[in-house]
DNA sequence: CTACATTAGTTGTCGCGACATATATTTGCG
DNA sequence: CGCAAATATATGTCGCGACAACTAATGTAG
């Protein structure tokens, strides 16, 4: 049996924890929809940027599919997919690796280069977006959703 | 003209942020998954969850599909295309408003009001997902995430 | 060496967010 | 009243996450 205070101490415990629910999922769509609009000019999405920057942190040496979707910030994601339509921009090259036939070697091409080089000069506008928070702040919410996730 | 510790300081900086950018990116899609887990043995997603709350929780009066959009969790969503799953699966009903043809009349079938009352009796197993933080740090990561947000 | 398991990728399906366009109905202005 | 603007919804396209099924190539145990 619970008596009212009992109830409403239960109910704001509940509410408080929903809100920041709702609060996650909104925050992130925000995010990734300020994020959109910073690559659309260069008719990319994000993950068609994350792929590109990957594929170009590997310099010269090619990359299999498999260690693409490893280093992508979203994982499970259909990384072959979105790496068709970065092949219908011509903005990379997939060819089959000569030791593993089941492997293809992926690589940026000079076109992903340019463009990626072009999006470069305009990432600091990007970066400002979370100005608003301070280091401290910026901690905080780090270990506070670091904390929230590593449940048991 | 920067000198190395400045250099270093802005490296920081802009890393820190980017852990937080992907740190909300994963919460937000750890949280979601969590919620299909659970919502998945009863052939219902989040967002069709939501919509049925929703109906429920305007009792006997039709709600229009504006009206259920604007409640949404994810507004901007594609309410229409989840209600006709809805309407599938026979979880809802859609009729023409007198008043006004335009609109369409909705609320939620016994069928659906059934469903929900299974879940309900379930949602305590849901809520346990963020006892990880305590009433404090919850706040804390409210009230960052929206002063986040709330940029200018 | 053969049979089977494992691995790398491809392809298909569903649900959905974002966005653009289309259509019907109502409203409101002159 | 008549016609244009506003409103409510429907429909189509793209990109993508989750997931299942499939194919081809390689590794491995007997």
């Amino acid at each position: 049996m619970f008596n009212l205070n009992e109830e409403i101490k239960q109910t704001e415990f509940i509410n408080k924890r929903q809100e920041l629910a709702v609060n996650i999922l909104h925050t992130a769509s925000w995010y990734k929809s300020v994020n959109s609009v910073f690559f659309k000019p260069y008719d990319l999405t994000p993950n068609q940027f994350n792929v590109l920057r990957i594929l170009r942190g590997q310099k010269l040496k090619p990359c299999s599919l498999q260690m693409v979707s490893e280093r992508m910030v979203d994982k499970n994601s259909n990384t072959g997919r979105i790496i068709d339509r970065l092949l219908d921009k011509g903005l990379v090259n997939r060819c089959e690796n000569k030791s593993d036939r089941r492997q293809v070697d992926l690589t940026i091409s000079q076109k992903g280069l340019n463009i990626l080089s072009e999006i470069d000069d305009n990432m600091p506008k990007m970066s400002s977006i979370m100005d608003n928070l301070n280091d401290e702040e910026v901690n905080t919410l780090n270990h506070l959703l670091n904390k929230l996730k590593n449940k048991k």
